[in-house]
DNA sequence: CGAGCGATTGAAAAGACTCAACCACCGTGG
DNA sequence: CCACGGTGGTTGAGTCTTTTCAATCGCTCG
């Protein structure tokens, strides 16, 4: 009976390798630029498996083998603070690509990186990247272009924490939660995302305790209503505006 | 007299211009992989200035239309948030380019630059910069390099301003500047920076005058001496071990 | 049913900010 | 030469946000 689970496992990690050539994420990544060529290429060196929720994908320190392409699913990416607290970086979902920064820079990751929900996830080994590089301009000008917006985001973030109040910056995160994981039915229906009050904290930057007792607080002012883990946003007008967010 | 003035400065401006080949920041520049032709040409077509201590290199929102390459100086690159108060994003130095992240995303730019003393910086138009990336691979990985640098650097100030007390973050401020400028003289003399207490607020995301008031602790302490802007170390291993940094 | 984990609430304390006053220095103009 | 105003630095007091610690609750899982 064990043996016929391992079985069925590796059989439905085998069953991820998909082709690149029609993944449906492929318009939105940087593989776009790959030629049909270098596409085939990319699917006989990858190797797609299944993650389940709350698996670490890598690890702050250590060195990075390839990248990794989300086909299907939803990431943290964090750091892990002196006291042993996660302050997450970033959060990824389908198309994107992790670890490429340590990949190229040549150095150890400088974030950690575990799925939010069972995920869908290439590697591409490390050679394989830079022969691209080196051969194809627009795949590194895509490369350059990811890391433009990471870097600006970054800044972003970096003002925000030095200057909103915390409440500010929970408004925004539930917005920005919206922006990258959309909604799960339309409109009105809660964020297409499941997040422990403590990854909350940890996106914004604070104590779990002040997070539970901000969203309660925007609860009674009617912005948001939860259920669970589950967060609606009730009025998105007012919740910008609570966010301050300039312009 | 005036006239005199007027076509000294204009005089000063262009006896800035030195030749790339032997510019004694080359080795440190992302231009050290440029060829004798390309660099030959890069000479034709920078333009150097002197900036006086204060002056404004380019400001958030507008759209550049090359780089900057600081030849000498000491410039603080910031964003100004919503009330108008300044986080300093970055310090840059001799050796340094400033601007490329607007530039190379085709967006405006997402922070403002100043000089925090009079510092010598050409300006390199922006087709100049996009032919090289184009023909020079090198040239192209070495942005890629400056990227990864910045970026893991802003994401190490994010877990920082979210987890760290500001006295922490001040002895860390006060370590990195030591880092990027050095001393004076020697060991035993004062950093070679002149920072306001109101620009050391906005490195470290604080009030100025919680800034004042740790500085002073740091002198009780004798962390630390202060002689106007001057800050001098007294006990590094003591600086390091109030910033608590991992490691 | 009990253990354990995440969510919640309460109370107290700490950290940092704001506001306001004051000081020190510097260059200007009378 | 000195009064003046302006800027940046410093200090104090009070306040508010946010954290910390502790206790409780609810739910799930074995």
């Amino acid at each position: 009976m064990i043996l016929y689970i391992v079985i069925l496992k590796y059989m439905v990690k085998n069953l991820g390798n998909i082709s690149c050539e029609y993944c449906k994420i492929r318009p939105d990544s940087i593989f776009k630029s790959l030629n049909r060529k270098e596409s085939g290429n990319l699917d006989l060196n990858k190797k797609c498996s299944i993650y389940n929720r709350g698996q670490v994908i890598f690890s702050e320190g250590s060195y990075p083998a390839g990248l990794y392409c989300i086909n299907d699913g939803k990431i943290k990416l964090y750091k892990t603070g002196t006291e042993g607290k996660e302050q997450i970086v970033r959060l990824h979902k389908s198309g994107d690509i992790l670890g490429y920064r340590a990949l190229i820079s040549g150095k150890s990751y400088s974030t950690s990186a575990t799925t939010l929900e069972d995920s869908r996830i290439c590697f591409i080994p490390r050679d394989f990247i830079f022969n691209i590089i080196r051969d194809n301009v627009n795949f590194s000008l895509s490369i350059i272009k990811l890391l433009t917006q990471d870097l600006e985001e970054a800044e972003n973030r970096l003002l925000n924490l030095a200057q909103k109040p915390v409440r500010e910056r929970l408004a925004e995160a539930i917005l920005i939660l919206k922006e990258t994981y959309g909604t799960e039915k339309g409109d009105n229906s809660p964020l297409n995302v499941n997040l422990s009050r403590e990854d909350l904290a940890n996106i914004v930057g604070t104590a779990t305790e002040t997070v539970i007792r901000l969203l309660s607080d925007f609860k009674s002012e009617k912005l948001i209503a939860t259920k669970g883990r589950k967060i609606e946003i009730l009025n998105y007008n007012l919740l910008l505006k609570t966010s301050n967010i300039a312009d």
